[in-house]
DNA sequence: TTGCTTATTCGCATGATTTGCAGATTAGGT
DNA sequence: ACCTAATCTGCAAATCATGCGAATAAGCAA
């Protein structure tokens, strides 16, 4: 995804409107590795900006979506999460914390996924599930990530 | 999943009951490589007998998958769908007709995957999305697939 | 600034999928 | 034939997401 500065651009040269909402939506996406839910988003979102719609928060990653901004990922039938990582990659899910972390396309040998028989695959996607290395860590329990389950 | 014959066998010898709505669906789940969603299942199976209840065919879903005797798979946050075959496989969904195959372990060099820095994948799951060979196919439109889209 | 036009926001209804619950039914043994 | 626990069924409810219309406000023109 796009920086806040030039999605407000974008928006504009469109003839959008720049709302406090979108922009703010902008922002808590900017960069954002956590993969989140429409609904966290709109929790983070309500508490800078009490009142806003969690209506607003899908329409407007709804729309960031259309435009190609926006990348959107499931996992076992868990609520859709937004990725602004349009970059090609892939994703490794913790059974432990629900963490989802990305996998860059050059960690795997992708060539080497042949395709199958008379079937042409125009994208392919590897999900890796396990546990990461905070959940792992024996040591340090300090700052564990939050529980943040898939399902 | 085990033969009907053999699913009778456990259910009886665990002292589950052998009611014709559960042999109705080991029947329509044997060798099925559709991977049919519970609602699809329900359909099939209401022709069959007619007032079955859906609700029935996912309690008795829910059971063989908590039995070991059926797998669950997902794509793109659509309906669950049920799938017998037990090995170790992938699948390509067809974006065209929602059809879903299987596509077998050693199709992919699984080995190569190589496993992202600091994290422990327990399992390891690869989804093709394209065209399949029906929808490809230029020729014979005779018998073309059922649209059966995953969303 | 003021006012206008129309995109946007918001709340609520609705849809899709799945599960919880409880009463009616039935498989399987005595 | 009868008992009883397991099962089935219908309906309510939870979850996630989208449709819709009225209220609101962004951007622009005067
Ligand atoms: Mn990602
Ligand atoms: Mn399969
Ligand atoms: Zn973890
Ligand atoms: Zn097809």
């Amino acid at each position: 995804m796009r920086s806040p500065e030039q999605l407000v651009e974008r928006f504009r040269s469109e003839g959008l409107k720049i709302t406090p909402q979108r922009q703010l939506l902008f922002s808590l996406l900017h960069e954002n590795a956590e993969h989140p839910t429409a609904e966290a988003l709109f929790t983070t979102a309500s508490a800078q900006m009490p009142g806003i719609s969690l209506r607003t928060v899908y329409q407007t990653l709804t729309d960031l979506t259309e435009m190609g901004e926006l990348g959107q990922v499931t996992f076992d039938g868990g609520a859709v999460r937004f990725d602004p990582n349009l970059t090609d990659h892939h994703h490794a899910v913790c059974d432990q914390c629900g963490a989802i972390a990305d996998v860059s396309i050059d960690h795997l040998d992708a060539v080497s996924i042949s395709k199958p028989n008379d079937f042409s695959p125009s994208s392919t996607s590897v999900v890796f599930h396990g546990t990461c290395a905070r959940c792992t860590m024996p040591t340090s329990n300090l700052d564990k990530p939050t529980n943040n389950q898939t399902k």
